[in-house]
DNA sequence: TATGAATGAGAATTCATTCAT
DNA sequence: GATGAATGAATTCTCATTCAT
């Protein structure tokens, strides 16, 4: 990542004394900056254009958050942090197994289609290798309470003979992320190729509800009974 | 103001009777323009290190591409090119439908696994907005034959009762690629959320394996005959 | 392809209120700027050296001014300002009108004689067929005083029996312009083919007495008087 | 002008065993050298476009001309050389003296017209104070019939008493000159100042009528005539 | 006579960052 | 806290010119 040792004196992520005013400042540069990173990358993302977006002096980025890399790790955990928190609101253990799961695949694609700048900084920090992730404790320290969420729900839904046996919860985890991601990260590429907007509204109705079939069905179907049917006919 | 016109000698892209020299040093600037692009993004790569990187000059790269958009996008249709040819030398229609099932997945991860290339170029020119591909009729020609090649799988494997009825083969295609590209394209960030190497050998194997059994176990379930099940009991 | 966004906090030729060494830097650029222009026209102008003449750092030429185009535009509209400054001193009413016609000749002459940048912008400017000049606004409305004041004076001289009639202000005015400009400008190549050094001296009295006697000799000449002259004889 | 010393075998302006192809590939390059630094200046000519506008290999531009300031200044020599071929065609002593100097006044006007190349070449090698044009000892030579000429008129036309005496015949040949000139040069410029297209028909021909009566007009003024006419009343 | 490939030096422009107040 | 001025180090791109055949 090459971030070279701040030397002045400047706070670097200050956060104590806070006034209102420091306040809205360093929200409106972070605002800025992500919105900045999300349509240009963290390469392409410039400066002065979030300077000008949070219309505020250049020298305060500086002075908050001490250079482009430090900025950039701050978005991405102030990102993160927004996803983490949304997930805490997930209430699946309310819920029927099936129903539960339907609910973590929509949840997960709402998010997604609601929060593209989430989307486009991973792609970007994934180029680079996760260099600034790996920077931050903080965001390891965010854990995200879907995977054993899962893991219970899945064991729920085994129990109740609705859910097949040995589904690895981080496995269908990262599929269900998998699904929503890449259809929408790289929708341009995609509608480019197929020939149609994969981003109208009928066609994302389509995919959610494939991508729900596609969850479901797999958890639900039961190798050992359709071994059976097999067998019988 | 004063006029900016490109009217260089330069073969901007050639393509005819060319000498094997010619061949050799826009092999190695594509070579290099690729590796550069793949590890740094296009705005982070650096037309001088693409130079050094392919042992030529500088002013070769523009002699031959024009600018840097224009190698970028000659980078992304050779990388179009490569996975379209992989994906002809695919005989699904020879397999029975879940071995053929099967063996698509395992193509796509494959190739995903051995061209993170085409990874990295795909998550770079979304967050531009396929800025540079809409700009190439090239790539929208180049139909991949996988879209056919399930469609007719599918319908097979129907006919012989052992697919479910009304999958989307787009939908379904896109899933297949989801899979993969998201787990190997966000592995960096993954591995540090996940805090273990999603890149050795057995976690490779066992995603594989859960991908593989996410599509089968989707596409061979039968709803009519779970349902079945579940009233008979 | 990448898009490329000039929102650089840069402020692009800053009017409001200025610190002096913004006053400074920025006078400094355009005197540099004009310096460089017109020793080596525009294209041949070189913002390195103009950075250099300057003593400032070259970015700042690109904070001011934005780009080279620019900046000579505000060399070309800083000439233009001067000439109109220096033409308002011109005070040809209190004068009588051969007097006052002479004067107009001499001043003219020694403008261009004085501000050799002037002429140099000039032929510049207008190999590249008024490029820049046609984007200003500000140089249109600079308008000379010296065609209206022409105008009154020749109905004045006129009036007075001194002047023939029929005389076109604008005409004469471009003429009068000619007369010095051709000779000044294109000084270097004349001075070649006739073999003599039209900047000594001398040679400016007698080319200034010439376009004198031109001038006047033209305005006062009477077509009827030297008909009638012509028929007596 | 820093032209480097040629140290190539190549002939630099070869005349000797001229093919046609020779012939034709020199012309042609002359022809686009000529277009290209009319339009754009020395500086801002470019050897590229030359050669694409001649439809021929940059490397014979070398061949034949040695270096952009030789070819420069070879298209200059052509451009004196056309000047001074035309120039020869008039025959002014056939004519009345008022007669021939109207005449004289039109020829430069309608070359100047015709020939914008003239124009155009002056400014640029005047704005790099003749650079080229000293090292040609053959432009030089090439003298124009027209002082001469005019010398001879001016004297016919005193003895007849229809021209004033003491004109300076450099002084006049070089003022003829000025009036077409500046107008039709510099007339981009104009243009946009005074608002008016001075290109089209009618302008045009009114600048040749004022520019005729500006120096026949001055001519044929005789100051003392006019001074005893003065007297007189 | 002709040409496609190649290049070093430079030219305009950009960018993250710091200074001084 | 805040800001306008300033900068060094790139970075993309250009240009006249030459090599090799």
């Amino acid at each position: 990542m090459a971030q070279k040792q701040n030397s002045s004196q400047a706070p670097v992520v200050r956060q104590a004394p806070a006034s209102r005013d420091t306040d809205r400042s360093q929200a409106a540069i972070l605002k800025a900056a992500c919105d900045e990173f999300t349509e240009h990358g963290f390469a392409g993302g410039r400066v002065d254009r979030i300077a000008v977006r949070a219309g505020v002096n250049k020298r305060l980025i500086y002075y908050y958050f001490g250079n482009k890399d430090e900025l950039f790790l701050s978005v991405l955990e102030h990102a993160y942090a927004d996803i983490r928190q949304a997930e805490q609101a997930l209430r699946l253990d309310m819920l029927e197994p099936v129903e539960a799961l339907r609910m973590l695949v929509t949840f997960t694609w709402r998010y997604f289609l609601t929060h593209p700048e989430f989307l486009s900084l991973l792609s970007s920090e994934n180029i680079m290798r996760a260099s600034h992730l790996k920077q931050s404790g903080k965001i390891r320290e965010m854990h995200s309470p879907l995977v054993s969420l899962l893991d219970r729900l899945l064991e729920r839904g085994q129990a109740q003979g609705l859910f097949r046996a040995g589904i690895d919860p981080v496995q269908l985890y990262i599929s269900v992320a998998s699904l929503g991601f890449f259809y929408l990260a790289n929708n341009h590429t995609l509608s480019v190729i197929f020939g149609r907007d994969l981003r109208a509204d009928d066609a994302l109705d389509e995919r959610l509800a494939h991508m729900t079939d596609l969850i479901v069905g797999y958890a639900s179907s039961q190798p050992q009974a359709l071994d059976a049917i097999a067998k019988q006919s």
